[in-house]
DNA sequence: ACCAATGTTTCGTAGAGTGGAACGGAAGAA
DNA sequence: TTCTTCCGTTCCACTCTACGAAACATTGGT
């Protein structure tokens, strides 16, 4: 069943070990062996290379390791002139002035959900939503909008994946997101996060292919289901805008 | 004399591939294969590692290579909540509107310099630059302050180095980083490339080490040398203030 | 001074990665 | 159509590379 294809040990290590470090904070030669569960010695290589080509520094001071500027490079080679996230901000920006609650774009990517773009709330107390942060495809509103509009095939293929919650059933969440797809929006209440909410509305490329969720995000207190559903249709007009603007 | 730390190879090579990408447009094997300089069967498994990991994927409609959003996920790790690059920010819009034109935040990277920051200027004609980017240490105002302000054992290291261009004497040049440093910042006028030029200034952070350059650049037609002489001490000014709100 | 923990180096061996070659498919030219 | 060409993919035997155990070095804590 597993179609595995051939890949190199020692790359795959090393990209894990580069891994590693989206946790954030810096991290010693004997933490990372210890996360990625190989032996000192070989981290301590792998960590010499990926150095070497500038991909992770050394902190002076501590010693430990960080990421270097080499990804900050290559991200920059990831926005391409005409990248769709980069137009949309000027309607994700107006949609923020509107609802005054932080604006996120996520696309799907495998089997997670990543956001590609973001605008901030400028209230004192918000959302705050990182670019480039990795979320799961089970929990939020965006997550159910990217299922929901998923081909059947990907939609059937994830929802049976191992990956996927066993406490979540496949044949309820998928009438659940029937439902959505026919209200054509979806809405999260402290699901993933105690006290967070948010709705999301699918963005449409000309194709009709979904290309990503919009979403609006904010504290529990501000976005209750109630204003949820009034805020709702402008959510979906702006996401439908959006659509019109990518190629 | 070349102290070769061990490495490893697969990995080394890898990353190379992965650079590749740093071109911007999506890449086939074979052109990829070419550009590194290994056989087409190494670099198609290196890529299907790397497709695996999630660092590249391939476009639906073309079959080529491309970015993955794994490097976006990387990049966002990169960016610390305390990051100078994030709170200079502010300071470097006020620069930018007060000057009107672009305004960049480099940072020695090795045996190059990287932009790690940017404000674009609102004018019709203007210089774009991206966050990302890297960028000779040989040419340009900024590189000439990454230089002049470094410790004298690197500056020495990198005027040596193989990689310097030998057409530029270190004697020569080394006289005119002294210049530059008695001045307190550099300029430069369609030395990279035509039609652009640049006033540089550092920013020193509060242990007394180089942090950054600051640079104001723009099409050479507004930015005269003249012009620059005049604006000199505004950049000044601004670097030492951003000096003083960074730990 | 001792101990504990971390980073670094060495080294023999297993087996992983390599590249040549051959295969399959698609796109074009004749 | 048929021939040609280019690209991506798979196979396989050989060699050298990456591996991990263990020893060594270094630092910090008590």
């Amino acid at each position: 069943m597993e179609e595995e294809k051939q890949t190199i040990r020692a790359v795959e290590r090393a990209l894990d070990v580069l891994l590693t470090f989206t946790a954030g904070n810096d991290l010693g030669l004997t933490e990372i062996s210890q996360r990625v569960g190989l032996h000192k010695s070989t981290v301590f290589r792998l960590l010499a290379t990926l150095e070497h080509r500038g991909f992770v520094i050394r902190d002076e001071a501590t010693e430990k390791y960080r990421l270097g500027l080499r990804v900050l490079e290559l991200s920059a080679s990831l926005q391409r002139e005409d990248d769709p996230a980069l137009m949309l901000i000027g309607e994700m920006e107006r949609l923020r002035d509107q609802l005054g609650e932080t604006i996120s774009l996520y696309v799907r990517d495998r089997k997670d959900r990543v956001r590609i773009q973001a605008v901030q709330s400028q209230q004192a107390i918000r959302r705050v939503a990182p670019v480039g942060a990795r979320l799961p495809l089970s929990v939020g509103a965006s997550s159910k909008i990217l299922l929901a509009f998923a081909e059947p095939e990907v939609q059937d293929l994830l929802l049976h994946d191992p990956s996927w919650p066993a406490s979540l059933s496949p044949e309820t969440y998928k009438e659940q997101l029937r439902e959505i797809a026919r209200a054509g929006y979806a809405t999260s209440f402290e699901e993933r996060e105690p006290g967070a909410a948010a709705i999301s509305a699918p963005i449409f490329g000309r194709n009709g292919k979904l290309f990503a969720a919009l979403s609006v995000s904010g504290p529990s207190n501000r976005l209750t289901p109630d204003s949820m559903l009034e805020s709702a249709p402008a959510i979906v007009g702006a996401a439908k805008r959006m659509g019109a603007m990518i190629g």
